[in-house]
DNA sequence: CTCGTTGGCTATTGTCATTAGCCTTATCGC
DNA sequence: GCGATAAGGCTAATGACAATAGCCAACGAG
């Protein structure tokens, strides 16, 4: 018998593949090994549990979303720094839509690489609301907001909530707007 | 074999009620049949599937959270009733985690009162929009964020997605009277 | 009372997660 | 090279759960 030549990050790869393609609650290890071209008890070799499996897609998803919006945030401020991570963070989300559901529903678990990735998505939003002067519990609150927002936008949208067949990318944009517009004024609440 | 008096209408309780103390993503029929004082096999009798049920249980919970928003904006209107409807839609979310995320994930299937009632929570949204002058391409776009951000933001909360201990409640009002500043001005942007 | 329908049940199958234990392939000390 | 050791595949077995088939008792209408 020839060797795979496995390791947890390859088999991370592949359930990332699994549950962008077959939906992030329809992983199963049994599609992870098909994938790896390998029996499913050889997936133990390289992780605990399938909850296991599933804590380290959510850690690379982090990572790679955390990479994603830096990027775009790069070299921009305010208002323009917050539409690039609106689009940063909605490009990220319906081009790997079972990699963001794990970013959300992970189950519960300490990672360290989760962690800090998570750390560094609130790092660079919190930046971004920076520059709308906002600091303390009012920083707080303004990222909570503008992450409920972004986020129910996306899981609605990779769910299939939204009914009509309008525009959806102008809906977005006007989300995005009508929170520039919150955050400008958030103060005088 | 004394019987359990069960309906189509009881198992779907029961299911909702195993969502709510277990989560909606370990609801199983092993645990509804338990519930119900009878063996799993029983319960063909009154469903088609596991899925099927998942949707009663989608139906159920759509019908509750219209009535729930209904009453709350029943004899006010523009910001107000954004207010009350927001803290219905949060507290029934809140109270029901399980039934609450079956309104968003719903297996693929057409049910006609899951339509009918989802219609009804649209219909209750466009009127409290109406209130801020929304019609049109701006009420879809409108109906839309607001959905996003409330749905946003009980979804993170019922995850225990938001990592500091920070005051949830304030944050909740904040996002609320942001969400009014953002209507107010809609049609600027 | 009886007969047909309804609603329980047991038994069976198939899928999947998980564990135990085997056996081959790399790898490293000599 | 060469042999011990670890690492990485495998088969086999167990247990939970969804689903189907088919049995049999309880109810309701005449």
């Amino acid at each position: 018998m020839p060797r795979a030549g496995l390791s947890t990050a390859k088999v991370t790869r592949a359930a990332a593949e699994v549950a962008d393609e077959d939906g992030w609650d329809k992983l199963s290890l049994a599609a992870v090994a098909t994938r790896c071209g390998v029996k499913m008890p050889s997936l133990y070799k390289h992780i605990d549990s399938l909850d296991a499996l599933r804590l380290e897609v959510s850690a690379l998803a982090l990572s790679e979303l955390a990479a994603e919006v830096t990027t775009a945030v790069l070299g921009r401020s305010g208002s323009q720094a917050l539409h690039a991570m609106a689009d940063a963070y909605r490009g990220y989300a319906l081009a790997h839509p079972g990699r963001y559901a794990a970013t959300v529903t992970a189950p519960t678990g300490v990672h360290p690489g989760q962690q800090e990735a998570a750390l560094h998505v609130l790092r660079v939003v919190e930046a971004t609301l920076a520059g709308y002067g906002l600091t303390g519990d009012d920083a707080i609150d303004a990222a909570r907001s503008l992450r409920a927002a972004l986020h129910g936008f996306v899981h609605l949208e990779t769910n299939h909530a939204f009914g009509l067949p309008a525009d959806i990318d102008r809906s977005y944009r006007r989300l995005v707007a009508g929170i520039d517009t919150a955050m400008s004024t958030w103060a005088a609440a």
